[in-house]
DNA sequence: GCAACAAAGTAGACGACGACAACAAAGATG
DNA sequence: CATCTTTGTTGTCGTCGTCTACTTTGTTGC
């Protein structure tokens, strides 16, 4: 009825939902606390009442960025069948994928990790590599990667992952190429990893 | 004798030193041309006359970074002797300790450039990652390495250094561990390159 | 030498932003 | 239905990037 009630209802979600396209299309650095609002249709110093302050923006995007990329690791490695080598390439194709597709995000996500190591922010992220240990366990558990720490393990392919989209994002090499970088990635890595001879 | 002249007399370079400076303490966002002015001893609309906008100083930063960058690889590879595997390990530290070391400097110099993939910048770019495809055509030529273009096989390496320094300046994993996971990978990739049997 | 000109720095203004404080409206609670 | 809390509004402050107009200094040609 109203056209715009005095309480917006759910400020906080409208907010984040905003700031989400916003980030993906202009970057975090054009994010506006004021055009948030402005776009939204709240008065510029409403998104004060949830958010303290643009950091805190910031970190509540990037525990909504980590829920998303667990889930999306998840449901490749899901699909990918119960094969090792199927599910890994799987789960790197995601991560690579999300790391292209929303760099802005995954750059946000990255960014605020490193003064609060406590929180929810820490949680949720924790959540979304969980699914990298299980693969990589499941691969030393088959033989087909070293033994050690799954975490040890999984941090140099994790590494290369990431390193594969920072090369896209950053224009140094073309996106055409991401697919076959990745699967080249792989094999490299498997071949390296299985422990000499069978 | 002036304590202060009219003209400062390198204007542009004192304020490229201080914004380095500045940007290694506190981070790009942090970097402003009025506190710049400020600091350096002049007018807030003095740096203009040096640079057109906020972005012009941070393409001269980018600029710079890839000067030194390209200078410390170039001097790591140097000093570790004629071994292939020598030099490809010195140049894979060098590259993650510039980028640990200067993270703010780096996320800089990638940042800019998605944007012109022309100009001045690119070409320092280009000179500072030559040392690394010399050195992967070495590795080919002596048979560590695969075959084919030195670029496609330097990538994976480059992304997994990358990887890695993200892995650290993102606070995932400890900088005390760096050394050994550097060398994990470097042994891994060269596990994984040389070409199967001798 | 000096007049004209270019280069380099200054002064002031504008709009936008993040942050803060004081106030108002709408719900929730007793 | 009176009170308290939550949520949104209005207004202000200091800072920032950018722009325009002006001033000082150095250089160049006659």
């Amino acid at each position: 009825m109203n056209a715009r009630p005095y309480h917006h209802g759910n400020l906080r979600t409208a907010l984040i939902d905003q700031a989400e396209a916003t980030v993906r299309e202009r970057g975090v650095e054009q994010l506006s606390l004021r055009e948030l609002a402005r776009q939204v249709g709240v008065s510029h110093s409403a998104p004060r009442r949830h958010f303290a302050d643009r950091q805190a923006l910031l970190d509540a995007l990037a525990e909504d960025g980590f829920e998303r990329l667990g889930a999306q690791l998840r449901r490749a490695v899901d699909a990918a069948g119960g094969a090792f080598e199927a599910r890994l390439r799987a789960l790197a194709g995601a991560y690579v994928r999300f790391a292209t597709r929303d760099a802005a995000m995954l750059e946000l996500m990255f960014a605020g990790k490193s003064r609060e190591p406590s929180g929810a922010l820490h949680e949720v992220s924790e959540r979304a590599f969980s699914v990298m240990l299980e693969v990589i366990a499941q691969g030393q558990e088959q033989g087909a990667l070293e033994q050690g720490d799954p975490e040890r393990v999984g941090l140099v392919l994790f590494a290369t992952m990431q390193g594969i989209a920072a090369l896209i994002t950053g224009g140094m090499v073309d996106a055409a190429g991401l697919d076959g970088l990745v699967a080249d990635a792989i094999t490299n890595f498997l071949r390296g990893s299985r422990v000499a001879v069978a």
